[in-house]
RNA sequence: GGGCCGGUAGCUCAAUUGGCAGAGCAACAGCCUUUUAAGCUGUGGGUUCAGGGUUCGAUUCCCUGCCGGCUCACCA
């Protein structure tokens, strides 16, 4: 049982446990042999997978110096064994008493602790194992852990812990770490193809006096010196639109959005998207643009176009199958929705089918319903659908043959939605009645329809040319490159709580 | 917000019908010069999420709250 020394009764001690009490009396009393427990800088030579690789290839190493956290312990006496874990992976050490001196030696078994940092130098040798070990000469404290790690067998399973402590979970699940090493290979992968094809990567503001460009209820912030409340915002499109009225003809944003909406496995409060515009292009040129983006996030993350998700083999080469969601709806559920052009038609479909689906009051919506319900689930392999009703996007031209329908398209693959695009409404006097007409449902209790946006209207009344417009979710993505159920699994500090 | 399930040692988990709260790892005191989830001997470690109730007695049963998971609703 450790006893506190006297005049160590601060605040700072009364909130450690008795692990961390221990921790904290080994740490002083290397202080007391005249060391810094927290030294300011730490040479190294080497990373663990340096010195294995220098080893392999058949180079003598002496004098390495290596650094990182000390992972085991195997105190056998005169001779002690260690695993040293840095960035790079982790490699074994040998302690021995007469190599390093006793008192040395005393203070790594009496002193030292799991986690600790150390800083070792020696030469590179292999054991009776085989195993390829650093023979330490010398070695110092480069940071004394106070805290314990978990327990490194089973791991850290507490999944609140995981996601408030994703440190630890860093520490103790290897599989966490690649999750997010894909995650950036994704992103990098992406910026890379835009800037290769000349779009402009820009940033919009996050704070907006008037949200718009997606239907979804916002967070709503004060700003003191204005004294007035902004929004976050919930879409970048109406700021990028902006900027192809001010004649960049390719742009981009990779950035957070805000929806102030439910928590569940494919939603998270704060989220990642992608959105990119092109000018003189349309919806069939952000059809390519996605099949060609994803080939090259899946061969970063994962070197290939095969992901599984759950069951499913999932093969994301192009091209990608094309269907409208007329023709898909009429499949999965034998409506036609352009035989029932009206509310009251389609619902009498519905009721002749006698189909179990929630009612909605438009027609846009209700076909909304029946694709979410009947064909949604359907669309494991990667396929674009085509062409949406016009009541559920604002922002999309609409077809010359058929108003109600506009030229939007929506990625799924394995179920999830993977991207979402238009050809983009540039037409001001359109867009001002797509906004009367969403102020409408508004009235009639729609909480995520848009309000009217007249500054918008006025830059679209300076011209935008002919575009094609697309929205990539960073997170669904990572989630189906990573084979991941869980959007918590691809957000490295998740929103908990549902 | 609704329904279901859960919260026990630093970590992973047990605990019979309501009857002394345990194990492995970690820690502490020792032994050990080729181990690698090292081994051996010994020791300590608990507000059983919090508060209330029933009971001779509650980790266990009931109520409330907090936190989390799954699911439905909302929502891409």
């Amino acid at each position: 049982m450790f006893t506190l020394e006297t005049g160590m009764t601060d605040e700072f001690l009364t909130r450690l446990n008795e692990y961390e009490q221990q921790r904290y009396a080994k740490m002083l009393r290397v202080r007391e042999r005249g060391i810094n427990p927290y030294p300011l800088r730490a040479p190294r030579t080497h990373t663990t997978r340096a010195v294995i690789d220098a080893f392999t290839r058949g180079e003598t190493l002496t004098g390495a110096q290596i650094a990182g956290r000390l992972i085991a312990l195997r105190d056998m006496g005169k001779l002690t064994f260690a695993h040293l874990h840095d960035g790079a992976g982790k490699i074994q050490l040998m302690f021995r008493k007469d190599q390093v001196g006793a008192e040395q030696y005393t203070m790594l078994v009496k002193e030292f602790d799991l986690g600790d940092f150390i800083g070792v130098t020696g030469d590179v040798i292999q054991t009776k194992t085989g195993e390829i070990t650093i023979q330490v000469a010398r070695f110092e404290l480069l940071a004394k852990t106070l805290a314990p790690l978990p327990e490194k067998f089973h791991g850290l399973k507490d999944t609140e812990q995981r996601y408030r402590q994703r440190y630890l979970d860093l520490l103790s699940n290897a599989d966490v770490k690649k999750i997010f090493v894909a995650r950036s290979k994704i992103v990098t992968a992406m910026r890379a193809y835009l800037d290769a094809h000349d779009f402009l990567e820009v940033e919009t503001p996050a704070l907006q006096a008037l949200y718009g460009g997606a239907a979804a209820q916002p967070f709503i912030t004060h700003h003191n010196a204005l004294d007035r409340d902004l929004y976050l915002r919930i879409a970048d499109e109406l700021y990028l639109k902006r900027l192809l009225i001010g004649g960049f003809e390719r742009v981009y944003e990779i950035s957070k959005d805000f929806r102030n909406e439910g928590i569940d496995h494919t939603h998270n409060p704060e989220f990642t998207m992608m959105e990119c515009y092109q000018a003189y292009g349309d919806y069939t040129t952000m059809m390519t643009l996605v099949e060609e983006v994803y080939a090259a996030c899946a061969l970063a993350a994962n070197g290939s176009l095969a992901v599984t998700r759950g069951e499913h083999a999932i093969d994301l080469t192009p091209p990608w199958r094309r269907v409208t969601m007329r023709d898909l709806i009429a499949e999965t559920s034998n409506v036609d929705i352009y035989a029932c052009p009206d509310l009251g038609s389609l619902n009498a479909r519905i009721e002749e089918l006698n189909l179990k689906v929630q009612r909605h009051p438009t027609w846009g919506k209700m076909v909304d319903e029946l694709f979410g319900t009947f064909a949604e689930p359907t669309l494991i392999q990667p396929a674009f659908v085509m062409d949406y009703p016009e009541e559920i996007s604002p922002f999309a031209k609409k077809k010359p043959e058929n108003p109600k329908i506009v030229e939007r398209f929506e990625a799924f693959g394995g179920a999830m939605e993977l991207g979402n695009a238009f050809t983009e409404l540039n037409d001001p006097y359109d867009q001002y009645t797509r906004f009367i007409e969403q102020g409408a449902q508004r009235a009639a209790g729609d909480k995520d329809a848009h309000e009217l946006d007249w500054d918008f209207i006025q830059a679209l009344m300076h011209g935008m040319p002919p575009t094609g417009g697309l929205g990539i979710g960073i997170d669904r993505m990572t989630m189906l490159l990573t084979n991941q159920e869980s959007i918590r699994e691809v957000i490295i500090f998740p929103q908990l709580r549902t």
